[in-house]
DNA sequence: TTGAAAGCGGTACCAG
DNA sequence: CTGGTACCGCTTTCAA
């Protein structure tokens, strides 16, 4: 396969009559350039189509300005718009996002890699990973930083929404309403998140000695919402007076099937709550109650940590953690 | 800043005992290696935890294995399944998506440069570019191809879903059926794909010698559906008995507001057809009548588009066109 | 099959 | 301020 014809530093500097140096310089901000060498350079620069090789910087400096997004599952609603986020600020920035989609957990080992070899200069992972996986970004200082995804140990950073907070507010309004019976339809199991939202919500129920709820996995899907509704309604003795979802979508595949499937009204019959606080949350057909995690600041505040970091390798670890907002919608009597 | 201590193809070469091209030919598919070299390369490269560096690789080969892709606005619900698709597809093949979202058009210039730098190996736009901008793609020879924004010269590659005949066949089930009276819901006016759908409805309203129809910009969003609708029920000097919606977004948009706000029923009362597919048209809250893109087979056929013309630069042009798929949901009498 | 050496396209330090 | 030169880490001839 030939090379590509695309012009090089000494192309232009030939054209502009100067040394090659010259014309490097000249796309270094800081750089000491006389304004006609700046001239004839960008004369000839413009005349060419010349743009420097990022690649070839990279290599020298050792900084491809560059992070990796590794995500799990961008159709999840909550996604796009971290991601959208995130490569706006780390654009403003001048830095690039490379972006790696593994939809099952089993693929990120074999991602990780990839991320390696590209050198990016920082990772922000919304996956879980292993200790062993956390280090090999620690032995080569590459900057790790979780999103929404907290690790027990103090081995990375990271930046998350307060997910056992905003599950115990949420269940304590409902409490303090009257609601009595409860019924928690979860996420996947092997979320984190999901684990942390429903944890405290048992909690906050046992606390108030209330133990008349039952529990139904929804997986974070309006589906699984859906069925898992299904059979709560045909399993369960007695139909709860409120449902606590492990997210949005779960809550809206709650309330639709609640309408639709048996009739019953939200939030006049049963109360529905959900976590996030995704667009649809908002639409005047579910007008969802709900815990809205802050994205921007969240994201932004990923940003700001990962350059501080690139900047500064030797930094300690940091876990930022927001509280979310609490949305009175119209879908729970609170 | 110092350098990050990373191992290198010297350092193992070094460790094994072997020269350092021997390591770089370990790591070349097809070379010829003795067993033994490659054993103790292995076990040198394991130890010291190398990857090979994918910079310096690309620098040399003239390939980055990278492509670029370029999203306009990530939170219209539709983009991030098309982008989710890209990145698994792109990631089997052994490539790397480099994001690159702007919110508005007029960002895409200063982005295109960044994304030369980067020696992608190919572009992917779905947002609008100049004639010029995209002759600079010609002219260092990177395959660019347009996902849902054809160009009406043939200056480039492009993926799409017909969106005139998607309109088309929505807008004549209605016809069918018997609706009179029409409203059209539309996108922005500078997004080519609302411009199109837009058009082929009219121009279909107008084939059956229907002139009673009024057009509101919905914007895309649900928030300007529901402006749009609000506007049309004070306005019009009658109701429509039937609202196309230039995307699905719009169409959820105009049913809230009809059943929330006005208390109309959907579709007894005016039929309301959406388009693209998205995820909540399915949702029993909406039910959706719409035509569906049909992602999947569209963003492999960008990547299997963008594979070839990364192998033979040379190939010419091509568009590929994807017909909807019609989805009879309960939003409209058809 | 192996190792030596010449780049890929830049940056950075150096003396002038 | 400028040009010369030694790399960055890898791939790729070319001889041995």
């Amino acid at each position: 396969m030939e090379r590509k014809k695309t012009f090089t530093s000494y192309d232009v500097a030939r054209l502009a009559g100067v040394s090659q140096s010259a014309v490097s310089r000249c796309y270094k901000s800081g750089a000491s350039v006389s304004k006609k060498t700046r001239d004839k350079v960008e004369k000839a620069a413009k005349k060419l189509g010349y743009q420097p090789n990022a690649l070839a910087r990279s290599l020298i400096t050792a900084r491809s300005n560059s992070v990796a997004v590794i995500i799990s599952n961008l159709t999840n609603l909550y996604y796009p718009e971290v991601l959208a986020q995130l490569s706006q600020y780390f654009s403003e920035k001048g830095m690039r996002v490379l972006l790696f989609a593994v939809d099952t957990e089993s693929q990120v080992d074999g991602v990780l890699g990839q991320v390696l070899q590209y050198q990016v200069d920082g990772v922000i992972a919304a996956v879980k990973l292993t200790l062993e996986q956390i280090k090999k970004f620690e032995d080569r200082e590459t900057p790790l930083i979780f999103y929404n995804r907290h690790i027990n140990s103090h081995a990375a950073s990271a930046v998350c929404c307060d997910q056992a907070d905003g599950a115990t507010v949420l269940t304590q309004k409902l409490i303090d309403f009257g609601h009595k019976k409860f019924a928690y339809i979860s996420g996947p199991e092997d979320s984190m998140v999901g684990i942390e939202r429903q944890k405290a919500t048992l909690t906050t129920l046992e606390k108030s000695d209330i133990s008349d709820y039952t529990i139904w996995n929804g997986d974070f899907s309006y589906d699984g919402a859906t069925n898992a509704t299904c059979k709560l309604m045909n399993e369960a003795k007695q139909k709860p007076d409120a449902i606590i979802c492990a997210n949005d979508v779960s809550a809206i595949g709650v309330i639709d099937t609640l309408r639709y499937e048996y009739n019953i009204k939200v939030p006049e019959d049963i109360s529905v709550v959900g976590f996030d606080g995704v667009g649809p949350a908002t639409w005047a057909s579910f007008n969802l109650t709900t815990i809205r995690q802050p994205v921007k600041r969240m994201t932004k505040a990923a940003v700001e940590m990962m350059l501080e970091r690139i900047d500064t390798p030797s930094l300690a670890n940091e876990k930022r953690v927001f509280s979310g907002i609490f949305i009175e919608g119209n879908s729970a009597k609170i």
